[in-house]
DNA sequence: ATAGACAAAAATCTCGAGAAAAAGTATTGA
DNA sequence: TCAATACTTTTTCTCGAGATTTTTGTCTAT
């Protein structure tokens, strides 16, 4: 009688897009995120709505979904722009990543079991894998490599039973992606990255909340000190 | 040449609606929050916007919007429905309160200067005054007394720099708003809120972070408690 | 009586055009 | 040369109607 079984989670990307209004925010979300319609740019629904094949209606819908993700900002009558971004803008996000994902990582130590163990170190395998294709000549894609390391951080933290850190992660983490491609457009890692990642799997496996929160912060941080270390004009607008 | 001054700090209720759609959203949320629309009940663009006199895409931007506050919740093709309510959600949205909101406030004690000083005096006051009057009889309704309790709570934290803190500390007190509505329907104020308002002022002024976290945690948790002990029916679907 | 399938009804999603607002351009006067 | 005003163009916002999809209701066969 009341069908209210499996509300969907979230906006996620679970399945594919059931309307062409998700079809559109996905795209243009890529795009955002991508740069290919840069911070602070102007989103005019008449040449958008050509661009993306969709009426205007539809696609003003799919820059209301962007909204939601803070990826894109509404100014009452005068349309819609791309979220600026700024370093104070990062480094708030970091800040406020590292509160959430490292509560979350707490309770994901203390409460996973077998089932999520086993998913972390998949998760672990399939980002090395990427790594070692990436590093052996374009075998893979960077967006191959995002995608992994996104599930990765994701499946950590999955065992966490609160449905708003994971939500707020998620919108946070892709803000991030935003400076992180930034940072791997000049510097293609740099960081001993798998290390680290490596670093915070021993951790939480050994249910060393302590040690596997401080280690999961420092790199956090460090995607901060590495654009931080940018030329400013990337960051500008 | 660049006008990105003053970006629109989010979609908070700053001035009145410049466009009908957002008059819409604000009539809406409104309502759900005040339970006019229960939980779980399904928002038909084709009733609804003959009820807030707009047109259908007009509604599907608001509740669209509403989205964005997770009062509302979209399922691919088949429509909006006000996001359901448990007790368990409930559990979720106060520890994450908790999480946020002490982290803000540590931040603000710690740089918060004397305008801050002064504007938390000023909004406790206020506080104080409806709840006289409040108590005095009717003269003054429980609308503006969740205004100033709202007020109160967002000006504690305003002197915290970070955001997206505040950004979503403001979901989650809407949020939890709908469960309070519901504890205080039955309990005219149970508690004693005003003490426990009054020490969190003290501490504040004092710079006593640890001690100012703790009665802000107990605080917030007070009310999770206040409604378990509710009858299940009131929070059933 | 229950289950399945087909048909009717309702609701959602989508589009393009018209009204309102903002931005840009040119003209005029000091 | 500059400022202010009026006009033009662009863009956003809004509405109602048509196309799809989901839901409801009915009928038949096992």
């Amino acid at each position: 009688m009341n069908e209210l079984a499996n509300p969907p989670e979230s906006v996620i990307e679970d399945e594919q897009p059931k309307t062409l209004a998700e079809a559109a925010y996905r795209q243009l979300r890529r795009d955002i995120i991508e740069g290919l319609h840069r911070p602070g740019d102007k989103l005019r629904v008449e040449h958008l709505k050509d661009q993306y094949e969709v009426g205007a209606g539809t696609l003003r819908e799919a820059l209301q979904l962007l909204v939601t993700d803070a990826l894109v900002v509404a100014q009452g009558q005068r349309g819609f722009r791309v979220a600026p971004i700024s370093l104070d803008d990062f480094e708030d996000i970091t800040r406020t990543r590292v509160l959430l994902e490292t509560s979350a990582l707490q309770q994901s130590i203390e409460l996973g079991d077998d089932a999520w163990e086993a998913s972390v170190v998949a998760a672990f395998h399939l980002l090395s894998r990427a790594e070692d294709k990436l590093g052996d000549g374009g075998k893979c894609s960077r967006e191959e490599w995002e995608q992994r390391n996104r599930a990765f951080h994701e499946v950590l933290i999955a065992a966490c039973p609160s449905r708003w850190i994971r939500h707020f992660q998620n919108i946070l983490y892709h803000q991030s992606e935003r400076y992180r491609r930034l940072s791997l457009f000049r510097q293609p890692i740099p960081r001993d990255v798998h290390a680290e990642h490596q670093a915070i799997v021993d951790a939480a496996l050994a249910r060393n909340t302590a040690e596997a929160t401080r280690i999961l912060t420092d790199h956090i941080m460090r995607t901060l000190e590495a654009v931080k270390r940018l030329p400013e004009e990337l960051i500008s607008r």
